[in-house]
DNA sequence: TTCTTCATGTAATTAGTTACATGATTGA
DNA sequence: TCAATCATGTAACTAATTACATGAAGAA
């Protein structure tokens, strides 16, 4: 039992098979490719990326080749029929939803021990991550828009993920635009203008109609 | 030297040290909080909960008194004023920015490996988790509008960190509704509508005007 | 030839998780 | 009085990270 256990794939596991289905790789270049497709939601140093396929291989998930540059060794890996398998089951189950780890907000969250210049100071980071953010997600689409990029079949999948996030990186810059302007009302009347708008419109709306039995939640 | 690194709070320690700021509590009544407040932008198993204290104690930033509950020990943690000093340092460092991990996103982004009733399972797991999502911020809202809340004067701080979890469930609906009607075009043409037009949107859209040495990037 | 960057990997360490254990309290 | 839930903690394990080491290739 403990030892099936350890033999169980992680989703990183599968993220590395996914990429193994598209093309044989060295690990330097899953490394890359890792860095280049899955970072933004699947972020993982290059390190593990180093070590998964050697599991993989000894699983029977993948098959490793080892080759030879110069003096040095180097391992290709290639999915196996197992592997495939595994991951089209894998891809039945529904997965986890979205986790966002934030410190910057954290900061923000405690601003009552900082100074205004510190609030700013966050405020001035986030803005330019969703500058950067912005930046790559242009130079992506427009690569792809002229060359199809490397995987132009996969065109659908690819632009799943692209647009969430673009839509991520869009929303998290509208959201420091207005954190700007909330903060500006911090003084000391304790009046918080913006927060308290806030507060009325989200309270103002509609649960969504979940499906189990009838939401009783208007006691109202 | 790698003593004193040992000895480095990580940022689940600060946002602990953060809670101890607004008063005394149980590591129970912490991991509580801990879900209540910080689960949406720093999320941390409960047992992580129950051991950073104690690393906050025996360092300084904290100290611990045990109380009694029947034949059972507990422990209030309070903050020192080392702590508070180190919380105000750490404030004033940009933190790191947003880190998305999205297990479901992964399945879709191989979904050339799975029916169409496999995507669909995903993208309906993300809309209930939007919903839940949904259901949890108006509650939030009613609460906070109605009775102020626990901690009335963290009302700025609160909304901040509240608002960027609605904006972000916000785009997640919105972005979930988009995917259900772009897997609609997905047939063995090849053609992508929804996938081109987003390639068109963000591929014509003006890169932010960083102020970073004159962005060398018009050599059009 | 030397410096830098690309490429390939391993070792050491840790932050974090899951799982377990059990006492206290409540209420049926 | 029994079961369920709340409360309090520890132990075992591992996925992941940081740091290091070094060969190959290209450029100056």
């Amino acid at each position: 039992m403990s030892t099936s256990d350890r033999q169980a794939l992680t989703t990183t596991s599968y993220a590395i098979l996914g990429l193994l289905t598209l093309r044989p790789w060295t690990t330097y270049e899953l490394a890359q490719q890792m860095d280049r497709s899955l970072r933004n939601f699947w972020p993982r140093a290059q390190s593990r990326i180093y070590e998964e396929p050697k599991r993989l291989a000894t699983l029977g998930y993948a098959s490793a080749s080892s080759e030879r540059v110069g003096r040095r060794p180097r391992t290709v890996y290639r999915i196996t029929a197992k592997g495939r398998r595994a991951l089209k089951t894998w891809l039945r189950a529904p997965g986890a939803g979205p986790i966002v780890e934030f410190e910057s907000l954290l900061k923000l969250f405690y601003a009552e021990h900082a100074t205004i210049d510190d609030v700013h100071v966050q405020l001035d980071a986030i803005r330019a991550w969703a500058d950067r953010r912005a930046e790559e997600n242009i130079a992506f689409a427009r690569l792809y828009r002229e060359s199809g990029g490397p995987f132009p079949d996969r065109l659908g999948p690819i632009v799943l993920a692209g647009k969430f996030m673009t839509d991520f990186t869009d929303m998290v810059h509208a959201w420091v635009a207005w954190a700007e302007d909330a903060v500006r009302d911090w003084d000391d009347t304790g009046h918080r203008p913006h927060a308290a708008q806030v507060l009325e419109d989200v309270a103002a709306r509609q649960p969504p109609t979940t499906t189990r039995e009838t939401a009783s939640n208007e006691h109202t």
